[in-house]
DNA sequence: AGAATAGTGTCTTTCAGACATTATGAG
DNA sequence: CTCATAATGTCTGAAAGACACTATTCT
């Protein structure tokens, strides 16, 4: 099979975004609204077009900022940037009805922002509930209400982000990635307990997360944000990897 | 940004595969000997263009065929089928000096083969450690030959591929994938130690992976091709999932 | 007999799960 | 005072690490 460049198909290459927060003790990813064919007016993830002389990271990154105004994360641990990692990469050869498109689907962890998406594009984005987004084959029975599908096969795209979000919080500190730079045991629990669905003992986690040595360190302060009894605010730590890793309860 | 697929920059995609095996207790590499320019001469990793009407997947696998007559791995427990899974994407603006190419790197976990490889292109093809393939930057101070760096960015994507098969074997019981349809624990056990590059306890791992429910299914056979103490066979049970995991052991 | 590998068992430590209790601030 | 949340402590059981011993075959 003779390497022949000169008789390569030629291929479109988009990046799209899964973004995820957790707003209101629920993982919520960020759609927006299709303006044009195909798929005109339903919901997808954002993306676009890589650029000619662009890497992949640097047009997830360009994307990013477009569609929120978020930078990802510089390591300088103050910024509220975000985690951008590549995901996977969607290349069927229908997935696009125009023209043959290879999307490398990257993900986003971010924390929640001040209302609707600051700096974002304005025209028609929001965050949905994953649950509401992914099928009854999210999570087990969910009743609530469906929405509309969303465009191409984003929904296996979003679907596959959030099972890489949920198995990496087990072993990753990432979990601080949808956090405020400083916030409290507490706020980091919920976050646990909305990506992966689950209820958990706050007396065993507190004692598991404190007792990583990385993981998290004590600013000093406190708040009652959260009403009840003040409570200590910590910053993430330098660790990456948690050995031990947290444990998802079964079921 | 509108949306427009009349203005796309056209890419090239190509698959290229990370194709691990142990033999003679090390991890090792699938590497072809490049033909022409650019790179002449110089070992790469197998791969070759996705075709204009070819799913990602579907051109692993025959990129996969084509290389090693080996197929990606049928759920009959039965074959000699190696586990296939895509890895990364690689799109780097300057990682081909001819054009734009976006490359999906893909690994295979494969037995070892009988001999050369059977099927394959014979053109130059071999099983390099990947100890040797790559520098010291791998497993702390590598005093052997440093073999010559392999073609394009494939010395990246290879480091990749041996980080996701070593952090893999680890929770799921893809181990498997390395050894013939009949294995013994010790087998698996060196699966283990050449891919991490550590020694195992013989009994404390005995009694681990004959605990887990699910990972291995005894045979009834017993063989003696390791010398000593005949050993019983099993085969790959259903379980995919290792919980607890496989623990690799510090430093 | 001696070497090599397989297989079982025991002790100890670490750590997750379950649950009680005290601490502190808001209304 | 009551309520809500934070923080610490105790007991128990599961499982990993270290290591001793027996079993079976080959040379």
């Amino acid at each position: 099979m003779p390497y022949d460049p000169s008789a390569f198909p030629p291929f479109a290459v988009t990046v799209d975004l899964v973004v995820l927060t957790v707003r209101k003790d629920a993982l919520c990813a960020l759609v927006v609204r299709r303006g044009e064919p195909p798929y005109q007016g339903m919901w997808a993830l954002p993306g676009g077009f890589v650029r000619d002389d662009e890497d992949l990271e640097a047009a997830a990154a360009r994307e990013l900022t477009e569609e929120t105004g978020l930078h990802p994360q510089v390591p300088d641990g103050q910024s509220a940037g975000a985690h951008l990692e590549q995901l996977a990469t969607y290349g069927a050869p229908d997935r696009d009805p125009r023209m043959r498109v290879v999307s490398v689907a990257h993900l986003v962890l971010a924390p929640d922002l001040p209302s609707p998406i600051a700096g974002g594009d304005a025209r028609g984005a929001r965050w949905a509930p994953t649950e509401t987004l992914l099928g009854g084959a999210d999570g087990a029975g969910w009743d609530g209400e469906r929405q509309a599908p969303l465009a191409f096969d984003h929904e296996r795209i979003l679907r596959d982000g959030v099972e890489r979000a949920r198995s990496k919080i087990e072993y990753s500190s990432l979990a601080t990635a949808f956090c405020p730079s400083e916030f409290t045991v507490g706020e980091l629990r919920r976050v646990y307990e909305a990506v992966w669905g689950v209820v958990l003992d706050p007396r065993n986690f507190h004692r598991k997360v404190t007792g990583t040595p990385g993981f998290l360190v004590p600013t000093g302060g406190t708040t009652t944000r959260q009403g009840g009894r003040p409570a200590q605010l910590f910053r993430a730590g330098g660790a990456t990897l948690l050995n031990p890793p947290m444990l998802r309860p079964e079921v």
